[in-house]
DNA sequence: GTTCCGTACGGGATTACATCA
DNA sequence: CTTGATGTAATCCCGTACGGA
C-alpha cells in the first residue's frame, strides 16, 4: 500500500493566494529551548541568529567541531534563507529512520541531529515535512480510489436498475412465466417491506466482490436500492422464491 | 519565465507538567 | 492534603513562503 502511494506523484496544489501576517512570540524568547528560540526571533539580523544559535548548540554540546553556517543551513549575511539542500546521505539517513519511526522523541532527534551535522530543528522540520508528503500521497490515493468505486457502482446501479425494470415489465405482462420462472440468484425480496433486491446487496459480499470496503459498499448499495425502488430497503436481505401456485 | 519539489517558518491546537490559591 | 485554575514548554499539523533545479 505505502509502496503504491510511494510510487504516485504528487499533484495536489497547497498554494493560496492568502498570505498571513507574520507576527513574534517575543515572550517565548525567553522560555523556550534554544531550538525554538532561534525560530520566534526571526527579526534579528541573520547573522546575529546564526551566532546565539551557534553558541546555543556549543553549549547543548550539539554542533559537531568546526561546524559551518553551510553545514548548518544557516541564514545569509544579508537576512536572506539560506536554503540547503540535504546531501543524498543525509537525505538517505533521515527516510531510513523515518520508516522505522514516522515521529521522533528528543533523543533520536539530537543523535539524528549530530551524526548529519544539522541542527535538531531542522531534522524536527524534515520529519514534519516529511509526514506532510506522505499524508498527501495517501490522500491522493484514497482520493483515485473512491473514484474507482464510485464508478464501479454508479455502473452496477444501472445494471440493477436496467435488471429490474425488465422484471417489472416480466410480471406485468407474464404473471405466469415471472412466477414459474427459477428465482434470479441475485434477487432477494425484503421480508419486511416486500421489495427485491439485490442479494448482493449484502455488503460485505459485494465488497468482497469489488474488493472495496464494506461501508462504502454498504453506501452504494442505498443508491441502489432507492433508485430503484424510490423508497428505502432494508439491509437484511434473504433470499426469496416467486411463490408456486 | 514558469513549474515543481524540498526546506523553512509562523501560528493555532493539544498535551503534560508545575505552581499557586 | 486535595483540587481546580492558570501558566509554560514541547510538539504536532496546517498553510504558506521561498530557493533551487
Amino acid at each position: 500500500m505505502m509502496e503504491r502511494a510511494e510510487d504516485l506523484r504528487l499533484s495536489l496544489s497547497l498554494s493560496s493566494p492568502l498570505i498571513a501576517p507574520r507576527t513574534h512570540h517575543v515572550a517565548m524568547l525567553f522560555h523556550a529551548p534554544p531550538e525554538k528560540r532561534f525560530l520566534e526571533m526571526p527579526l534579528l539580523p541573520a547573522a546575529k541568529r546564526s551566532e546565539v544559535v551557534a553558541a546555543e548548540e556549543e553549549r547543548a554540546g550539539l554542533r559537531g567541531g568546526g561546524g559551518s553556517d553551510e553545514e548548518d543551513g544557516g541564514c545569509g549575511i544579508d537576512g536572506s534563507r539560506k536554503k540547503l539542500r540535504l546531501s543524498k546521505d543525509q537525505s538517505a539517513v533521515l527516510e531510513d529512520s523515518f520508516r522505522e519511526h514516522p515521529t521522533l522523541n528528543p533523543r533520536q532527534k539530537a543523535t539524528l541531529a549530530q551524526q548529519l551535522g544539522l541542527r535538531p530543528r531542522q531534522v524536527e522540520v524534515w520529519f514534519q515535512n516529511r509526514r506532510a508528503r506522505t499524508k498527501l500521497k495517501q490522500t491522493e490515493v484514497d482520493c483515485e480510489f473512491l473514484k474507482r468505486c464510485c464508478e464501479t457502482l454508479t455502473e452496477e446501479n444501472r445494471r440493477l436498475q436496467k435488471e429490474v425494470q425488465e422484471l417489472r415489465a416480466l410480471k406485468l405482462v407474464s404473471p405466469h412465466l415471472y412466477m414459474n420462472m427459477s428465482p434470479p440468484t441475485t434477487l432477494t425480496m425484503c421480508p419486511s417491506c416486500e421489495r427485491v433486491s439485490n442479494t448482493n446487496n449484502n455488503s460485505s459480499a459485494a465488497a468482497d466482490r469489488r474488493g472495496i470496503s464494506t461501508s462504502t459498499a454498504a453506501a452504494g448499495s442505498s443508491v441502489v436500492d432507492t433508485a430503484a425502488d424510490g423508497g428505502i430497503l432494508c439491509h437484511r436481505p434473504i433470499a426469496v422464491r416467486p411463490q408456486q401456485s
